[in-house]
Parts: structure tokens; C-alpha cells; sequence
DNA sequence: TCACGGTGATGTAACGATTTAGCATGTCGG
DNA sequence: CCGACATGCTAAATCGTTACATCACCGTGA
């Protein structure tokens, strides 16, 4: 297995020019000027040999390494928001860049770390990412590529992409008010309208906000609010279970999130209530499972590929201005909806 | 921000010594014999400086770069499996090395093509990782580092790193008959005992076996055995609506994974059977849901963070022999067997 | 006095690319 | 026939580190 790696000096010797000349044709610098006889030979003999250039030379005296570094949180592998990670990875890949990928805890300290970990390795670029989209803590401290946060924003109001919360709260309101469902109606998870008191009121604020918004518009009542400190599937469940058995009647639940919906599902079908007949149910998110229970879950979609994959594109493309990037997030229509007939 | 990089000279400088002398402290190296004065001189300039390496110099020189390439098929990204990489993101950050990762389609051309660009960079090892556990064709090339299938085998029989699922058929087996129950028990995906034509044969084949040395062990009875060819929620709602609907009645299901579990609950809540009570369920994967599902999923989970730490521990210690390393899969015990009273 | 060995370093050559300045040619206008 | 200029290419420096051979010095024993 003794075979040495083939050098730009193999591939010029080979086709008879000096190495500079090989270095030029192979990159196909403008403005120098090799005889089209010799760019072909040059090829060629690359080509034959299975020339690969050495990125670790090249970053060396470019300071470039076709490397976009990743900092996230360390539940941005986790799965609802690993989509971030891919999509970022698809774009790189096609752009022939690579993820370099760094965890860090929750905070600063090992954030600085991560990040000088990647500076060590000359990145092109730095994404920033949190699984929760929140505003983000940055080391104190000049870094020196491009970077953009991803579902996420810095004090500093630097390149961010986020999900367009404030349209997909108008949207799923909109999705109820126009199926005809303007009152009786649930909000769970949260109080529209009262204070943003929350860790991430990234999220969350501009979610009611629109929410809010189209309330209004279409002039709909909410008969019921039901504030939770945990968007998980067992609050939803108890929330629900104790509304229906305290002889609360509703038409409609808007859901801060797919998780308190699944609870809602289940509190709802133990009880006899049936969704998408007796009761619609709207949401965010698109959990995994949001297309696997009956019926499916109307929700919006938290468009993590996409976002990814733009903020790997602003860093390819140079388009790290100060600027928030809002992607939309679709609604999917399902079944939990009541048609009028 | 005209602040340029500190070099390994300017540390030197300060320290009044050569840069050979600064790279032979800095470094440790064994054997070599600086004054334990010019020693602290260069680590107080270094650390005064700031001085970090550049790691590019660094693996052009020794050709390691304190990187591990990950090639993972377009899904190992996805929720499932995302722990995989979290968990080799672990191992390698508590080694300071970091990860370098490279999607790659379904199969080998792209799979070359990842691999060479993980060569380009001179990346210490490599793990191929699948999202479902199968065998990998790998590029028909000597691999010039290290490597370890993750959650995959190759032909060729290299390291890699599986869950245990034999035993973990049996942990489930044992976990019903050990409750006492040992008949009227539904086999929800598969025919155990079938023929293994199935595509991701390496974890189902290893699975039913497990279930079926469990069931002779105890002389259990099987009575309904579902093959069904996706293993998703939906077929198996209707496959246990069916059953139902059409009379059978049982006391246990043995799903071959949590989706098709999550379907089975949904088909015997909306038929007023109480999972825990009327029947018992268990199942293999822990999926997220498992947990929220009410009565929470008993089952035995795939341990893919421990998995991919082991995949980067391996390639950082040496250790990669060809071997298949099995890691268990905990039984994760939550309300879905009847407790007999 | 001189060879010898240990101590504490240093100098120089890699590593494999990119980059820039410049050196031969040949051609062409005057 | 000469200078100017384009053409086609090469030599050498450079990036920041590590690897290897070597060197100056000093004390010591023969």
C-alpha cells in the first residue's frame, strides 16, 4: 500500500513543465498565458496520475480551506433541528466546501473554544446555530471570517436566518378564521398578548404577534388561553384533559407547538372528541410526527433545510451584511381541520 | 482588525530561543533536553501572546490534522440517527480532535467522491455511518487511514460498531414473558422464522432471532404473526385494525419497531383497549415518542450516542481491527406491560 | 593536553502548494 | 538592424510548522 501520494511536481514532471506552470493551468488562473498544447498535457498527465491537490499546503499559503465551520449548540445535531445541519451540508457540498463541526454547550465559555477551534483550522466561515432559535451570545472578541447566525440573532445584530414566525402565526390563524372557525376557540401553550417574558421570545413573540395580528383581523374570540412553561406532549395532554373535564366545550385549538398538540390528540380521543370533526386542531412546527397521527396535523413548517442551506449560500457568496433573512414556513394541510359541508 | 496571526516565531522571539526550541517545548517531545528556565520563558510567551498553531502547517508537515471525516448517507443527519454523529461529536471534542463531515447520496459514486474530499484534507480516520443499520459498499480503493463502520458492515468484515439487537430480541422476548405472558401475542411487522430477504437484513435478522430463541426459551406462543413491508406508523394502525375489527383478540404485541407501536396504540385507543391494561406492548428503536406516548413505550433502545462515541474512540485509539463491536441496547421500562396484580 | 560524553540548544531542510517577478524567445514596426 | 512588446514559461520566495543533524560548551578522566 506503499503509494506515496502523487504532488503537482509528479503531475509537471510528467507532462514536462515546471510546477508553476502546472499550479496555473490546474487553476485556471486568468490573464496567464501556457500554450493550449501544454494546458493539455498538464491535464492529462493530472488526470492520469489521479492528481489531488494537498488542501492543507494550499490553506497553508491561501489561508482559504473550502470549510465552513459549524457551531451549534449541543442540540442542534438533535433531531428536530438537524434539517439546519443538512441543509447547510447540501449546500457546502455542492459549492465543493465541507462542514467542519463543533459542539459547544450552552454558553460562551466553550463557544469561544469551538470557535478558536475552528479558526485554528483557517474556516472560510462560521455558522452559528442553536436548535431554539434565540438570541445568541458571542465571544467577546473580532472573528475574523464571515459568519451568520443560523435560527438564531446576536446583539450585535449581525447576518441571521430565522423562520418567519409572524407570518406563520397569521397564517395558521387565517387557516381556522377561513374554514369558518371563528370563535370557541383554544389557545394552548400560551397567553396572546401578555407579556414576552420568555427565554426565547425569538420564537415565541413573533409567533403570537401574528397569531395576534389576524385574531383581530377577522375579529375571532379566543374563549380560552392556557399559558404552559413546557411545550411538551405531557402539559398539552393535562392542560386539555382538565379543560374537557371541567365541562369546557370548544371548536378549535391553536397549538404554540406539534408537542402540545399530540397531547391535546390524545386527552381528546381517550375522551371521545374527535379531530378534524368535533374539534380542529392547528399548530407549529411539523414535528416528525405531525404526518403520522390521525388525522394529520395542519401546521406550519419550520423550514430548517432551507435555512440552512442560505446560510451556508451567504457565507459562500460573501452576503454576511447585517441583515435578518426570514424564511417562510408552509403550511401543510392536513386532516385536522373541520370541513364545512 | 489588521491583527495578524501569532507565528510560532514570534513566540520564539520573545522567549529569546529558536523556533525549533519554542516547537520542541510547546510540544512536549520527549527526550529532548531544554533548561527548564527557557522552558517556562516559551510557555509564558505563548501565553502572553496568545500564541495558537496553525493547524494547516501543522498536518502539512506531519500529515495529521487532528480531524475525523465523517461519510454518512443522506439520513444520518435525520431525527433517528442524529445521535450517531453527537455522539462521535463528543468522543472527538474530548480529544480535541474535531469533525469533518461529508454527506454522500445512497451509494458508492458519491461515496467516493466524499471519501476523496475527506482525503484532501488529511483527515486522522474515517466513519462511514449509516442511518439504518446495513452493509455499506465501500469504494473499491484502499483507504489510507483508519476507518469504522458505524451502524454498518462491509464486505470486506472491517471494524464496526452495531447495536446488539440479538440481544436486545431477547431482552424483549424475556421482558413479556417474564411479566407472564406467554401466549396470545401479536408479532407486529414480521414473520419470525421467515426466510431474512429483507433489505436492512443486518438489524432485522438479528432482531426476530433474538425474539425467536427468547420464544422457544419460554415456549411461548405466538398467534398472529404481521409481516408488513413498511414499518411506519399507518400500516401498523391498519394492520391491528384489522385484527381487531375482525375479531381476534390478544394480550400482547411485540412490535419490530416504536412507528409501528405508535400505530397499534392509535388503532386500540380509537377501539377503547388500554395498552398496559387490556394489552401489553413492546417494541425496539425508542424513538423520541416513546417516551410521550401514554402509557409510555417499553422498549429497547438503539444506543447510537454511545455508538458513535465508540466509532471515534476507536479510530483516535488504534483500535481498528476487524471486529464487530455489539453495544447493548437498554431496555427502556415505562407502562406499556400489564403488571400482574 | 586531549579525547570524550553529556547538556542545551540551533540551523536547515523538508511538507506541497501558490504567487510574483523575471528570463528567454519570437515578432514586428520603423 | 534595433528596440519594443507579446508570448510562454520558470525560478525562487513564501506560508508556519516539525524533523533531523549538528554544534558549542563544559567538565572529566587518561
Amino acid at each position: 500500500m506503499a503509494d506515496k501520494r502523487i504532488t503537482l511536481a509528479d503531475v509537471a514532471e510528467r507532462a514536462g513543465l515546471s510546477v508553476s506552470a502546472a499550479s496555473l493551468v490546474l487553476n485556471d488562473r486568468p490573464g496567464t498565458r501556457i500554450s493550449p498544447a501544454a494546458r493539455e498535457r498538464v491535464r492529462a498527465a493530472a488526470q492520469e496520475l489521479g492528481y489531488r491537490p494537498n488542501l492543507a499546503a494550499r490553506t497553508l499559503i491561501t489561508s482559504r480551506s473550502a470549510t465552513i465551520g459549524v457551531v451549534s449548540d449541543s442540540v442542534t445535531t438533535r433531531p428536530w433541528a438537524s434539517d439546519l445541519i443538512l441543509g447547510a451540508l447540501r449546500e457546502a457540498h455542492s459549492r465543493a466546501h465541507i462542514l467542519h463541526i463543533a459542539e459547544t454547550g450552552t454558553e460562551i465559555a466553550t463557544a469561544t473554544e469551538a470557535l478558536d477551534s475552528l479558526l485554528d483550522r483557517s474556516v472560510d466561515g462560521i455558522i452559528f446555530a442553536t436548535s431554539r432559535a434565540r438570541e445568541l451570545e458571542l465571544p467577546d472578541r473580532a472573528i475574523p471570517v464571515p459568519f451568520v447566525m443560523l435560527n438564531a440573532t446576536s446583539a450585535a445584530g449581525d447576518a441571521s436566518v430565522l423562520p418567519d414566525e409572524f407570518e406563520a402565526g397569521r397564517g395558521i390563524a387565517r387557516a381556522l378564521a377561513e374554514a369558518g372557525i371563528r370563535e370557541r376557540i383554544v389557545v394552548l401553550g400560551r397567553d396572546i398578548g401578555a407579556p414576552h417574558d420568555w427565554v426565547d421570545t425569538l420564537t415565541v413573540s413573533r409567533r403570537t404577534a401574528g397569531i395576534a395580528q389576524t385574531v383581530d383581523e377577522y375579529d375571532m374570540q379566543l374563549s380560552v388561553q392556557l399559558p404552559l412553561s413546557a411545550w411538551e406532549p405531557e402539559p398539552g395532554y393535562e392542560a386539555i384533559s382538565e379543560l374537557i373535564d371541567g365541562g369546557e366545550t370548544f371548536d378549535a385549538i391553536i397549538a404554540m407547538n406539534d408537542r402540545l398538540a399530540f397531547g391535546a390528540y390524545q386527552a381528546m380521543l381517550e375522551r371521545g372528541l374527535r379531530v378534524g370533526k368535533d374539534v380542529s386542531v392547528v399548530s407549529f412546527d411539523d414535528d416528525e410526527f405531525a404526518q403520522f397521527v390521525r388525522p394529520g396535523l395542519t401546521t406550519a413548517a419550520l423550514p430548517y433545510e432551507t435555512m440552512g442551506r442560505l446560510a451556508a449560500e451567504l457565507i459562500l457568496t460573501g452576503a454576511t451584511q447585517p441583515q435578518e433573512h426570514l424564511i417562510p414556513m408552509p403550511i401543510k394541510y392536513r386532516g385536522s381541520i373541520r370541513e364545512l359541508g
